[in-house]
DNA sequence: GGGGTGTGGTAG
DNA sequence: CATCGCTACCACACCCC
């Protein structure tokens, strides 16, 4: 479409630029990929969608239609998006699109899917062109009231809610592309064949001027000497409703910072003290191609370079150094800036030093378009009269710590020794602090980029008054969490749930919809294996959050995060590790707890090559438990008594060895009870309540019986898909294998194809597991 | 002293 | 209408052996 060719023109002029796009475009693949499901038609072939706002039918099935017919969902409003669907759109982000968007009505999707190819897109238009004055009108007034008002409604436990809050949250988009950034340099580094090392050490640190308003002010250059600042709440309109607004100012320009305006404060705040402000809405996909040229134009002269945030980086430029003089350094500097406001069209600031702190204290002196470089011999003259409350590693409670210590430049700090600093700010920072106010700082650039931990968190919006609607935003974040899993090709095994929960005489938060005065509490869990399932994890965070016995309604926010990551490729070698990991945990909890009884059933392991050994392993999921017996207890009581098991030695001898042994049993639900569970009581996976293996299948039966003719419901389907993920996650695989081949069975008598898509889903979901965990496939 | 967990701080 | 208070990482106190 003409999207494209108008990315074809930039990159002409842009070399450097494509790689950067390939490198996300590759990434995008695989996360589209990971999201393939059962194609139907192609009838949407090449087009892009983004759904915005409330849309009837809702966004997650209007993505599912768009793919099951060969288009593809963008979870953002990208670049490559061709179509917009949406019911109603603002006027405010109506005015962001480009020309050239296609803004339609999700009928026109159902339309097309009705007759089977595209039809004509006009009488679907949200809006039609105005080829005079090229303004967009919209053409579905209308609607418009009930629309808005039922979106207005959503709350947390609407499926839109994790996505809609995600696409306006500028703090997510920060830590997003600093995310983004970090690999991004970790793969030029890599690619990187010159590595000079020059005599003169020199860092540079690169930053934008208040870059979300300069990007803002690029096409509207005639307030470019205006207050200016960007933030939500731009509806124009009566000036005097945004006198009490809440919303924060992500950025504002030099003129507003005049008036006292700063990053952050609450619009209300800043309109009091300049009335005159004047507040544009975010752009946040031009912020973010904006920052990727900034980044292909610093590459061009790093040796080496640390990524700090979209519009913020620190360089090495060493090799470029014939001396350290300030005629040499400001040669490069100016020409950086020049680059960058060639191709950004915005103006950056450069602090240069010996070291990052120096360097990034110049940065300060350089903005507004400046540049700042401090020598070593002016280290000490010019970080005398810096404010303490500038350094880095002091924000607000460190500085107020010093307000009243009525500490306030860095001589002043210089006066502490470092045993008095270290008692009040502990043992590193205490010395950090001491080194900072002289001037000294030994930090080295970071550019690799391994993560340690993933997670998503929503703490603004969250008013939920039934537990089923927490449950509902739970798995809407659990969802969230899996894929951001799966689109880095991570599993985790440590999950960490964060609550945000009001206190009891709490007020009004300040913020319209925010969290206010909460207690904060954090909850973790480690998983036998590393995970990445929405299922498994939702399972685990609501055991989680029931433990912690709240009201719905005093929850105020939540996060998900995973530490300990496996690389879902490298999950194989985790194996072992898992194994030798899970042989001591139990014997440790069985030693302890010497009181409960503990099933084990082995199964041998999945072959895991072809070149396996010993061909009779692959005689999988036989079971070594006693016949008769059912395949596993509906409990397993700590009253009971724990009798000696001889499979224990076993363990320990084939632990060593390559050939690994299932222990059938659940070391997550033994260790979660340990610190999570107050119950003294465990659950098996279970069925509707049910447990036993006839009983199972007798309810799949029922199920496939009842529903032959339609296909299976979407919350049963989310039923089996859990009830799988348990059995799986339990090492229930002899199972997990056994009812699969029965449902198997017993749909491929229907001969429907709603069901043959669900079997497929649901192969492809263990298989995934199973490569996850074991680093091959299961045998179905 | 080596491990864990939960909390708090910071940056943009 | 509001409004979108994220998230990775470090350090530490305190608990267990």
């Amino acid at each position: 479409m003409n999207q494209s060719s108008k990315s074809d023109k930039r990159k002409e002029k842009e070399p450097a630029y494509e790689s950067y796009d390939q490198y996300f475009q590759e990434k995008k693949r695989k996360l589209e990929q990971q999201n393939s499901c059962t194609l139907k038609t192609n009838i949407f072939h090449g087009l892009v969608f983004h759904v915005n706002g409330y849309t009837n039918p809702p966004l997650t099935t209007v993505r599912d239609l768009v793919c099951e017919h060969g288009g593809r969902y963008a979870q953002y409003l990208s670049r490559e998006v061709t179509h917009i669907v949406c019911t109603n759109l603002p006027m405010a982000k109506l005015k962001l699109l480009k020309q050239s968007d296609v803004i339609i009505k999700p009928e026109w999707i159902l339309d097309c899917i009705k007759k089977g190819g595209l039809v004509d897109e006009r009488p679907y238009r949200v809006y039609e062109h105005n080829s005079l004055n090229n303004q967009k009108t919209l053409v579905l007034p209308t609607a418009k009231a009930e629309n808005s008002e039922r979106e207005s409604r959503i709350d947390a436990s609407d499926p839109n809610f994790v996505a809609q809050f995600y696409q306006n949250s500028r703090l997510h988009f920060l830590s997003l592309w600093k995310n983004e950034l970090k690999e991004f340099t970790a793969e030029f580094l890599k690619n990187k064949k010159d590595n000079i090392h020059g005599a003169y050490k020199v860092i540079l640190h690169v930053d934008m001027d208040s870059f979300f308003v300069s990007v803002a002010l690029k096409d509207r250059q005639n307030l470019i000497d205006k207050p200016v600042a960007v933030g939500h709440s731009t509806r124009d309109g009566k000036e005097s409703n945004k006198l009490d607004s809440s919303s924060d100012l992500a950025s504002c320009n030099y003129v507003a910072r005049q008036f006292g305006v700063r990053n952050g404060m609450m619009l209300q705040k800043a309109l009091k003290l300049c009335p005159g402000l004047i507040v544009l809405p975010y752009e946040f996909e031009k912020y973010r191609e904006i920052s990727r040229k900034f980044y292909t134009v610093l590459f061009k002269y790093a040796d080496n370079i640390q990524a700090v945030s979209c519009d913020e980086a620190f360089l090495e430029i060493n090799s470029k150094l014939n001396d350290d003089s300030k005629e040499t350094v400001y040669d490069i500097c100016e020409n950086i800036r020049k680059d960058i406001r060639d191709i950004c069209e915005v103006n950056a600031s450069i602090g240069a030093g010996p070291n990052m702190l120096i360097a990034r204290l110049a940065t300060k002196k350089a903005k507004p378009n400046g540049q700042h470089y401090v020598t070593k011999e002016e280290i000490k003259d010019f970080i005398k009269d810096i404010s303490v409350k500038d350094l880095p590693s002091v924000g607000y409670a460190h500085g107020s710590q010093f307000e009243t210590m009525g500490i306030e430049t860095c001589s002043q700090l210089e006066q502490l020794t470092i045993s008095e600093l270290q008692k009040i700010f502990g043992i590193k920072e205490g010395e950090l602090f001491y080194n900072y106010c002289r001037g000294i700082d030994s930090r080295e650039l970071i550019n690799t980029h391994e993560r340690k931990s993933i997670g998503a968190e929503i703490n603004w919006g969250i008013r939920l008054n039934e537990k089923s609607k927490v449950e509902s935003f739970f798995r809407n974040l659990s969802k969230e969490v899996s894929e951001r899993l799966i689109s880095s090709s991570l599993s985790g095994k440590l999950l960490t749930l964060k609550v945000k929960c009001r206190k009891r005489d709490a007020e009004q938060p300040r913020k319209h919809m925010g969290h206010g005065w909460c207690d904060d509490i954090s909850k973790s869990h480690e998983f036998s294996r590393p995970v990445f399932e929405e299922n498994v994890i939702f399972t685990q965070v609501i055991k989680m959050y029931n433990g912690l016995h709240l009201a719905p309604e005093d929850l105020r926010g939540a996060g998900i995060h995973f530490q300990k990551l496996v690389d879902i490729k490298n999950a194989k070698d985790q194996k072992k590790l898992d194994f030798s990991n899970m042989k001591k945990r139990e014997i440790n909890h069985i030693m302890k707890n010497n009181k409960s009884e503990v099933e084990i059933i082995s199964s041998s392991d999945i072959p895991k090559h072809s070149h396996e050994k010993n061909p009779s392993k692959q005689k999988a999921f036989q079971k070594l438990s006693p016949k008769g017996k059912p395949p596993f207890k509906p409990l397993i009581t700590l009253t009971q008594k724990f009798k000696p098991r001889k499979l224990f030695s076993d363990v320990i001898e084939l632990s060593d060895s390559d050939d690994t042994i299932n222990l059938n049993i659940d070391i997550d639900i033994l260790s979660s009870q340990s610190h999570t569970q107050t119950q003294n009581y465990l659950i098996y996976p279970d069925l509707d309540g049910f447990i036993d293996e006839s009983e199972i299948k007798s309810r799949l039966k029922q199920w496939v019986d009842c529903f032959k003719d339609e296909g299976p419901l979407d919350i049963d389907k989310r039923t089996i898909f859990t009830y799988f993920s348990e059995l799986f996650d339990s090492k229930n695989l002899d199972l997990v294998r056994k009812y699969f081949c029965y449902l198997k069975r017993l749909t491929k008598e229907i001969e429907s194809e709603k069901w043959l898509s669900f079997l497929t889903d649901l192969e492809n979901q263990l298989q995934l597991m199973s490569i996850n965990n074991y680093g091959s496939k299961l045998l179905l």
